[in-house]
DNA sequence: TTCGTTTGTATAGAACAATAGACAAATACG
DNA sequence: CGTATTTGTCTATTGTTCTATACAAACGAA
């Protein structure tokens, strides 16, 4: 509520502790999960691989113990921490995993060196009309015929994105056993003939995730994904796939990098 | 719940009507109010300017039409709807804000097309010890003094972006009077010099917006932002300025253009 | 005017969120 | 061992959110 105005000199420093509001829609201890989860990935809270006592905690945000400890409970359940009785609350995972964004962008390259255990896992696959959104995007007449693609990425274990991908389905038959096959949208293009191919444009928005997001993605109601809207290219400069991947905001940062 | 397996063939196709989690820390009503904003902006909502009536909107998400009143309400609030009595409820603002990344980026320019109206407002600055991120962003060593400037993007009266903007003391004394005096970071700049500079690279994430961008922003609760963290450099490649930019999430989508 | 449609207001009860205080159980440490 | 620290469980109370039902007020059209 208090407006700064033009001219005020200061304000303390970047990552102190916010406040939590009251009676707007959000709970309390869902607030407070955010931030401690948010803190976490900002290297601001357990540092040390543990967290401050409960009731230090539930005192530094102005709420109930009872209130910290729900918010506790769904960091437990989502992964974040881990509690023990008498030791206290420890974090289970730390690092934001972080995905380039260029001309040369696969979503599966870079990572290596992030995460141990990566996969990719096809959930669904369809053939039907394109939508106009996706018409565009590939350059074909609304209705044209059309390969959907519904994927799922783990990193660790853990889901990180979830994405929708289509295809041009006259150019690329059977792009989706092709892709079943080799679990590689890469792979799955050189099968076709398509030896490179160039990320045009990526439109990054974000968003809570939806019903059908929160059960892929393992979240709980009220976390956000970062949307991702792309568009490829071949070495003619031919759209070949429309993709929009929602990434976990907790788990993941885009970086793009625009060397001119 | 339902975890698809690996083989699945069809589901429903994108842009369907969403449904709300009950008790997971979000009341319904920013669940709907939230999904509402969203449908308007993506255009599967009063695309003729005018809302579905009450008790259509609250049987389609299966909730009692209060609730949805209270949806209706936060979003009347916010200037997204307007409510008249014996006639319905319109939408009052639709269009999202494009924001282009690259090389070239500066995030006044490219959008003169979009809005009548755009502001810049100083909020507050300061000069002290660069923290370790904004030392390595700015290439500078821990504890060297940067300006710190605060910073609120309005368009059509309305706000849209907050940043945080860092840059060295040393080598920009006064860039805070600079700044107030030219309304502008590229003036600013070229009262010391700068003719030209670069964006070198842009680190895209999401969250909620904090008590501090909520007040800003004027947004309600549980809203999101769009963070953006960037290093611009001058024609040598030396970092000049690292900023952080929270963007509403509902009124603006970063365009990213990857062109190799 | 009369009627149907739509938003606005009121009231009461059920479900959930948050507070308060007390005590149990596991751990670490002297 | 005994004590302090810390997480886990229980009960009770208060306030907010959601539901259910009813009716008022404004508007548009026959």
């Amino acid at each position: 509520m208090t407006n700064r105005k033009t001219g005020a000199v200061d304000l303390s420093g970047q990552g102190q502790d916010q406040a939590v509001t009251r009676k707007s829609g959000v709970a309390l201890w869902r607030q407070i999960a955010d931030q401690i989860r948010q803190a976490i990935s900002a290297g601001t809270l357990g540092t040390d691989g543990k967290l401050p006592p409960e009731l230090v905690l539930s005192e530094r945000f102005g709420v109930n113990r009872h209130t910290l400890r729900s918010a506790i409970a769904a960091l437990v359940q989502e992964g974040v921490l881990r509690a023990e009785q008498g030791r206290g609350t420890f974090v289970e995972s730390r690092q934001k995993l972080s995905y380039p964004i260029s001309a040369r962008t696969r979503f599966s390259t870079g990572l290596r060196s992030q995460t141990r255990d990566r996969r990719s896992l096809l959930l669904a696959h369809a053939v039907e009309p394109a939508t106009k959104r996706v018409a565009d995007g590939l350059g074909l007449a609304e209705g044209a015929p059309v390969v959907r693609l519904e994927t799922l990425s783990e990193a660790d274990e853990r889901p990180v994105s979830r994405a929708t991908n289509w295809f041009d389905a006259e150019r690329f038959p059977g792009y989706a056993e092709a892709y079943a096959e080799t679990g590689s949208i890469t792979l799955a293009f050189q099968r076709f003939g398509i030896g490179d191919y160039f990320r045009k444009s990526t439109l990054v928005s974000a968003r809570h995730a939806d019903a059908a997001d929160l059960a892929d993605l393992k979240l709980s109601a009220g976390a956000i994904v970062l949307v991702a809207i792309a568009t490829n290219v071949d070495a003619e400069g031919v759209p070949i796939q429309y993709a929009e991947t929602r990434f976990v905001a907790d788990r993941v940062e885009l970086s793009v990098s625009t060397d001119a």
